[in-house]
RNA sequence: GGCGACAUAGCCAAGUGGUAAGGCAUGGGUCUGCAACACCCUGAUCACCAGUUCAAAUCUGGUUGUCGCCUCCA
């Protein structure tokens, strides 16, 4: 499988450190609000990837944390009047109801930054004894000059950082790079004891000791979207590097932007959508297939136009997995083994599913790979019908879920009991239909259709859908 | 100012040297009592210019345009 990774600018082939094994870390939401649309494309394309690793038989070690420290959500708490972690455990809860709308799995191990502070501190202690930090008046710098490779990740020169810097500089540092590993407290603010004093950690150092403690000094992947390669990815090296003297990530993924009208989102333009609200408009698997549909290192657009576009999408692959469902439990399909173009087919579909394969290798293309899919939903709505062997039908319908399930989309509708009423309505409608009396049947049909049920006659017998 | 990305049909989007995947939408047709679903047919020479090559959307240089990072941010 080959991979794009940030730091060499090129695909390479993934070498996991451990054979078998993947350790993925990938940095998680600052909890002090609903996520927005932009937020949920890291966290499903990263699942996805960690989905593909699963299916190739890797073990995931898949690490993703909160951060639940951070001048937003203290502003929050003090706007409402209660605790920061009231905020925080508010959000982090939410963020899990979004992430299960989107069927993105629960990471293997998802560590709260206020739950590791200890290691933390400990980390900060040896960067200053390594000569990389210097404490002033209760706040710890990182020595961004100390760090001979700083700016590997982001091809930044640390003098033209400098030049062109727009941060006030503090008179405290002993260089305008430098950055912060402990802050001291202010008064309102949650603190904890530290050998400079009461104070929280600066952002940077969580992520690089909640990724050294659960998953090694050296870990296979690190991801993210594309605006943390700087400062902060750029920042945790110095600091995972220099503390432990090892290469801190092999890989380093990043994934575009999701934009509005072709711009950024952010809250100042207000362009912004939270998954929440846009769940409610679609179902979730529509973002999610959405968001798989472009390659996820491309600026991906968002609009109302595309979402509709996206979601007939979706169904053309849930209704015909839906029709070889109808087949199955119509009970009618031939059985015993495959017929020989049946077997043909078959060949053909393993053809695409090495496609599929071949795809998802390339850097996890994974609009290549949903191109894959159609093609075998191509092959199902074209070939399946009632004269084939039920064989074939579940082979076709396995397959199509199968792979659309490593992508993490669910297409195969929960199966649903009608209520007697609507039942008999059908039936009632089949009579007509047999007796020819069209209006009753159309009546029939638009009656249901106001309680959202849509009927589809079918050779072998009416199907019914929800819209 | 420094660094980087992108520019493929009405729309979305693959494709990095050998004569353009897939999807949505549109139009025509088949199926259907009608419809829905499905199926068949329908569309681009790849921003522009120059070059390398037997051969370029795909490599090189330039032009134009769009966007991102350099500040909290997925």
């Amino acid at each position: 499988m080959k991979i794009y990774n940030t730091l060499t600018q090129k695909k390479e082939e993934f070498v996991p450190i451990e054979e078998g094994k993947v350790g993925i870390y990938v940095c998680g939401p600052t909890v002090y609000n609903y996520i927005h649309i932009g937020n949920a494309r890291p966290a499903i394309v990263f699942d996805t990837l960690r989905r593909y690793f699963e299916y190739k038989g890797y073990q995931v070690n898949y690490v993703s944390n909160f951060t639940d420290v951070d001048d937003k959500i203290i502003n929050k708490a003090n706007e409402e009047g209660v605790h920061a972690s009231e905020i925080s455990e508010r959000y982090i809860k939410e963020f899990r109801i979004d992430m299960e709308a989107l069927n993105v799995k629960e990471a293997s191990c998802h560590p709260k930054a206020t739950e590791e502070i200890d290691d933390m501190i400990q980390m900060i202690e040896t960067l200053i004894k390594k000569g990389h930090a210097y404490e002033k008046n209760g706040t710890v710098y990182y020595k961004t000059r100390s760090f001979k490779e700083y700016g590997k990740l982001s091809k930044k020169n640390i003098d033209d950082l400098e030049a062109g810097s727009r941060i006030a500089v503090s008179d405290e540092k002993e260089d305008p790079m430098d950055f912060v590993l402990w802050k001291p407290k202010k008064d309102g603010e949650p603190y904890w004891k530290s050998p400079w004093g009461d104070g929280r950690p600066g952002w940077h150092i969580e992520c690089s000791v909640m990724s050294a403690k659960y998953l090694g000094d050296e870990i296979d992947i690190h991801a993210g979207g594309e605006d943390l390669i700087f400062p902060h990815h750029e920042n945790e090296i110095a600091q995972s590097e220099a503390a432990s003297g090892k290469t801190f990530a092999r890989y380093w993924m990043h994934n575009a932007f999701l934009n509005i009208d072709n711009k950024k989102m952010s809250k100042s333009a207000g362009n912004f959508f939270t998954v929440r609200d846009i769940c409610q408009q679609y179902p979730p698997q529509v973002v999610r297939f959405f968001m798989l549909n472009a390659h996820y290192r491309s600026p991906l657009n968002f609009s109302r136009e595309l979402m509709e576009a996206a979601s007939n999408s979706l169904t053309r692959i849930i209704t015909s997995v839906g029709q070889l469902d109808f087949l199955l439990k119509a009970g009618t399909l031939k059985e015993g083994s495959q017929s020989l173009e049946e077997v043909e087919l078959t060949k053909e579909v393993e053809e695409l599913q090495k496609k599929f394969n071949n795809s998802m290798d390339d850097d996890l293309n994974t609009a290549d790979a949903i191109a894959a899919i159609f093609e075998i939903v191509k092959l199902a709505n074209t070939h399946c019908n009632g004269d084939s062997s039920e064989a074939f039908v579940q082979y076709m319908m396995d397959k199509i879920t199968m792979l659309c399930d490593i992508l993490g989309l669910i297409v195969r509708q929960e199966e649903e009991l009608l209520d007697e009423d609507i039942e008999n309505l059908i039936e009632e409608r089949q009579m007509a239909r047999k007796n020819r009396d069209f209006a009753r049947a159309d009546e029939i049909r638009d009656q249901l259709l106001n309680r959202g049920i849509v009927l589809e006659d079918t050779r072998e017998g009416v199907r019914w859908k929800r819209v």
